[in-house]
DNA sequence: CTTACCATTACGACGCGTAAAAGTAA
DNA sequence: ATTACTTTTACGCGTCGTAATGGTAA
């Protein structure tokens, strides 16, 4: 149906990548991603390949990196994901990838550590609900 | 060693927490907790159960609540350990809680899939590792 | 007196939400 | 002309970090 290179403009390209359009503007004006285009009238214009790179962003918040290091490490993903690499920027690559690695390794155990809490609380909760609702069966015909 | 009763200044007392002063101050600021005694010249005083209720807070945070609910359910976990709850309260408090459970809920699940999100692209990340250090162990020598 | 600790006040950062006023698309 | 979409600008918020300046504890 769509051509392949379909260009949206910003309200569906949001939608696509579940994020608010203040919040894709913004990445554009941190240097995240920009539309590749414009409209004659200024509208933001997003090719696929643009709408791709939201949905990585997108997908790289769960490791709790600022916005500016999401863009040194996009770079780093695209130069790296280039078959051909001189071999000391290949060194400098790795180096870099290396440090983002253990970013998210730290990442990881901090998320593993709050759930872990989280579902701790969760279960004095449930507790505490037991002593303050003997009977939570109303509760059920009620919903 | 200690007396029970010993007071503590905000900086012993926020390391045993895990927090910082600028945040023990700031939560005091807005009304979670605050040091049950001051010095003669000012200084903030905390008793041991003023920690146990910074520990608490910072056990809460993966929660995700603000700091204005956080503060709300302290004091609904408080009130509900109570033994004795007229029926009316117990009711209240139920309800509530039952918010809370539910919010927390929530979070556990978002908490998961940022998890697994995280985890994905740790792979990916150890993938590219691979292409630009096929000699990973001339890293660890170094080290 | 000195040194380590503490007080308050205030400005800044980050990642957006949200509104205002106006232009563009179809 | 209307309606839905978009533009830029700008202020606000929550949770602190980080001075700056000065008082207190021992």
């Amino acid at each position: 149906v769509p051509a392949a290179d379909r260009l949206l403009q910003i309200g569906e390209a949001a939608a696509i990548a579940g994020l608010s359009l203040r919040t894709v503007r913004y990445y554009e004006e941190m240097g995240l991603v920009a539309p590749s285009a414009r409209s004659e009238g200024g509208f933001r214009l997003y090719s696929e390949s643009d709408i791709d790179r939201l949905l990585v962003v997108k997908r790289m918040k769960p490791l709790g990196l600022s916005l500016e290091e999401m863009a040194h490490l996009l770079d780093l993903l695209e130069r790296s994901e280039r078959p051909e690499l001189a071999p000391a920027e290949r060194d400098a690559l790795g180096a870099k990838l290396e440090e983002y690695s253990a970013r998210a390794d730290e990442r990881i155990e901090r998320l593993e550590r709050d759930l872990a809490e989280a579902r701790t609380l969760r279960l004095r909760m449930s507790e505490l609900l037991g002593r303050c609702r003997p009977t939570p069966a109303a509760e059920k015909v009620r919903a």
